[in-house]
DNA sequence: CAAAGAAATGAATAGTGGTTCACTTCTTCA
DNA sequence: TGAAGAAGTGAACCACTATTCATTTCTTTG
């Protein structure tokens, strides 16, 4: 043996692994999900074809990460939110959903993809995952709530699954096209918003 | 012209076209519009490959087709169910919503292909005009609604978009599997319905 | 520097499935 | 019945892309 990788190789490769990560999301980002060909993300990121199977065991995979990075950090920001401290449940409820729409409807090419656009059945169990995991957030908070009286007495799991649908058909359609009007959208937010602690409190 | 089609061969093709759609249905039900190949519709409804062109000009025209039939009669079920008279409009929206997710309940397979699985981008606009269609039926009743002083004054669209999202959510989950238990499902279907109702009233 | 191992290359392969079209079969009617 | 037009046939075609692999290029180290 002559040859062993050295941390100079290593780093190399890590850098030409991100390189193909940020290839795939930025034609999401610019595209959807549909647009992505391996093809396309080598040329991105100025590597053959082949080599991007030298860092993603197929297609699926590649999406996969994309997907997860992208979505694990929205999920990040609305646990975050979830759990302010000095707030109450139902105040910290209508945070995170009013941020929760603002990022939606800036990023909302990006937002389209992660949580409307048609994909490969593969990423769409990933998808349920994540919905799953958003509404598990949101029912933690309903059931403080309604444990410290602020929200009636409801069952939390059902009431933030109905909370995630709410919101996310409420942004798909201002989400799709481009028009994008900043007062429509905050009065929308604000309305869906609305709606849901509506159902949430009493 | 010695040759002019007779009411008897048109009945044929009318016939066929309709073996056609229902062989492309009914695979559909089975498995879900990612399944539905032309060649397999073809075979059910025992005609060759070439002949389905013979009747829709594409694949997406075929499914389209498919998808309007199937959706066109659940939105009547809801208009009607909206529009039955001698009732408030609360407790017509709380008819619709409980049918409608019984229907979607007991039909999970097609409600599933028809609300929420992944097809090609062109079905996608069809859906979002159906989806738009429903919540149509839905702001109306909260207009009315809303005159009458039953509902709370809100923004009738919006919040008939929000309904459409928690329900299908709501019911996207249980539709999925095949774990079916009656008494849960009528215990979500009133959780969800009564989600929605809380954030109509007052 | 040379040998060996690792990584990159990209043209070729392969699977899929929609669509076409030259040909056959059927229907009508003079 | 036979000519003309319509419908049906299904094998071939085509477009698209994921994936492979023989070959080349790069890195390391004795």
């Amino acid at each position: 043996m002559v040859y062993r990788t050295t941390p100079n190789t290593e780093a190399k490769k890590a850098e030409s692994r991100e390189r193909l990560l940020e290839a795939g999301f930025n034609l999401v980002l610019e595209a959807g999900f549909t647009q992505l060909t391996i093809s396309k993300v080598a040329q991105r990121a100025q590597v053959a074809t082949g080599t991007v199977y030298r860092y993603f065991a197929s297609k699926g995979e590649l999406c996969e990460e994309i997907f997860l990075k992208a979505t694990q950090a929205e999920l990040e920001k609305v646990k975050n939110t979830c759990q302010t401290p000095g707030k109450t449940p139902l105040e910290r409820m209508q945070t995170t959903l009013t941020e929760f729409a603002y990022r939606a409807i800036k990023g909302r090419r990006l937002a389209y993809a992660l949580i409307a656009e048609p994909v490969d059945s593969m990423l769409d169990e990933t998808r349920l995952q994540f919905r799953r995991a958003y509404a598990e957030e949101f029912a933690k908070l309903i059931r403080e709530g309604v444990l410290c009286g602020e929200l009636r007495n409801q069952h939390p799991m059902t009431s933030a699954t109905a909370i995630v649908g709410a919101m996310t058909e409420g942004l798909v359609g201002p989400l799709s096209p481009d028009n994008y009007d900043p007062i429509e959208s905050q009065q929308l937010t604000t309305n869906i918003v609305e709606f849901c602690i509506r159902a949430l409190v009493r």
